[in-house]
RNA sequence: GGCGGGUUGCCCGAGCGGCCAAUGGGAGGGGACUGUAAAUCCCCCGGCUCUGCCUUCGAAGGUUCAAAUCCUUCACCCGCCA
């Protein structure tokens, strides 16, 4: 089975230019690029789909090559938004640079000498590019009128309208991919769905200027079953970056994928094989309340993004703090290792302690303290998994475990540790 | 440029002087059922120092005992005519 018919099966091709002459090319190793554009200070799971399938494609044999848009960041895309987005700052924009650059290089091999990743700043050859040369040498070769039919504009005319800053985009991307072209050899690019229109007019532009010939790839846009956007839970978006979701939520974020979603999800994002995946889906398919799917799903992304030692702390909090086990009968290491991963709050005296609302909502589990109260009236409001009555609430000395820990319960699955910690 | 319509809570969308923190749907939260799943059912859903108080209905002023609802100006959007 060659690397395209694989990314078939797993559901990751959207579309692509001509397929035999793409499955041609990639018999000998190519070098492909796929871009990241500076939008936040951390890539999220949507990003991670083509970040693996750069993963695939490098494991064949092919030279990658992560584009991190440090120009482009700044002008904005406007594939898929249906408004004109705010600008960030440059300096902003920089450092959210330097940080996706880091993660982007995680997931790439840049060790082995036969096909070493690369990551590049699109920056290094835009910024040199005065106006004039950009409108004369760049420019000239694109057709407005063409520009102006590509998905992302069009709607944005019958919409909310474009700035002249958002319609230029498709040319910086295409001069990217003219760029990488020439220095590395480049003839394909793959990204999301909504890029293909901004990929074809690279390749529009290579073979204007160059008179060459590459290809073109992209993944479909992952849909969950009930149709809500993929990588959003009720907090935002679920983020690379520990600090910014947690090891711990990240691994359940992944556990608690819907049964329908759970083994596209593994086709997508587990480098297992065929007959692993297979084996999984049967295993679902007899038992799905023994859930073996969803734990080697979250097991194997937790560790490609956190690393094993992360993921096996994580799996093995959750094991302890959603088993059938009581809290009490933990021991105490067991039990701070799992506290470890929760949001925390800490209190520095076993006397006055604060209220479960007034914790719940400090560590930000609650909004505000009027749904936390909420929650307590409706019953879902619990220490040490019993459950609480009284909006007022307090703890006591005597509910800490160990004389250390106590934990809340918001719902079902939201927790929260309290450690007693003496003041210094 | 002229005429008309719009801007409501996270989103969509009612309300058109007091009974409005504001109908309904979605999202979200809690509960029941389960498997830390889905579907279904019930409840909740601006905030707070919570029998009350404060802030919301594009922005700023005004009328009134009382305004999301009336008036004025401004901003943006959408139609129709130029």
């Amino acid at each position: 089975m060659n690397l395209i018919e694989d990314l078939r099966w797993r559901g990751l091709v959207s579309q692509s230019t001509d397929e035999k002459a793409l499955v041609e090319a990639l018999n000998k190793p190519i070098t492909f690029y796929a871009g990241f554009d500076p939008t936040a200070p951390s890539l999220h799971v949507g990003n991670l789909v083509i970040l693996l399938v750069m993963r695939r494609f490098q494991l064949a044999g092919h030279n990658p090559i992560a584009v991190v848009g440090g120009a482009t960041g700044l002008v904005g895309d406007p594939s898929g938004k249906n408004e004109e987005r705010t600008l960030n700052s440059e300096e902003i924009v920089g450092q959210w640079v330097d940080r996706i650059r880091s993660q982007v290089s995680a997931f790439l091999d840049f060790e082995t000498t036969k096909n070493p990743a690369r990551v590049v700043n699109n920056l290094d050859w835009t910024s040199p590019l005065s106006a004039i040369e950009f409108l004369r040498d760049i420019g000239k070769h694109f057709s407005v009128n063409q520009m102006l039919a590509k998905d992302s504009v069009s709607s944005r005319l019958e919409s909310a309208g474009i700035s002249y800053t958002e319609f230029s985009y498709q040319v910086l991307q295409s001069l990217d991919f003219l760029e990488l072209y020439k220095r590395y050899q480049c003839s394909l690019q793959m990204g999301g769905s909504d890029q293909w229109g901004n990929i074809v007019a690279g390749l529009d532009l290579i073979r204007r200027v160059e008179s060459g010939s590459g290809h073109a790839l992209t993944v479909p846009l992952l849909a969950k079953a009930d149709g809500t956007k993929f990588g959003k839970t009720a907090g935002g978006s679920v983020w690379l970056d520990a600090t910014m979701t947690s090891p711990y939520a990240f691994f359940q974020y992944w556990l608690n994928t819907e049964d329908r979603d759970v083994i596209n999800f593994l086709k997508v994002f587990s480098f297992a094989s065929h007959g692993e995946i297979e084996a999984l889906e049967k295993a679902h398919n007899e038992n799905p309340g023994a859930r073996e799917a969803h734990r080697a799903l979250a097991r194997e992304i937790t560790t490609l993004v956190h690393g094993s030692q992360n993921a096996q702390r994580v799996e093995i909090a959750a094991r302890a703090l959603f088993g059938q086990a009581e809290l009490a009968e933990l021991d105490e290491i067991t039990l701070e290792g799992a506290l470890a991963e929760l949001p925390r709050a800490t209190v520095s005296s076993l006397q006055d302690l604060p209220s479960w609302v007034d914790l719940v909502t400090q560590v930000g589990v609650s909004p505000s303290k009027s749904a936390a109260r909420r929650v307590v009236k409706e019953g879902g409001a619990y220490l040490n998994n019993v459950k609480i009555e009284g909006e007022e609430f307090t703890l006591s000395a005597k509910d800490f475990l160990f004389g250390r820990f106590a934990v809340l319960r918001k719902g079902k699955r939201d927790l929260v540790a309290v450690e007693y910690l003496k003041k210094a």
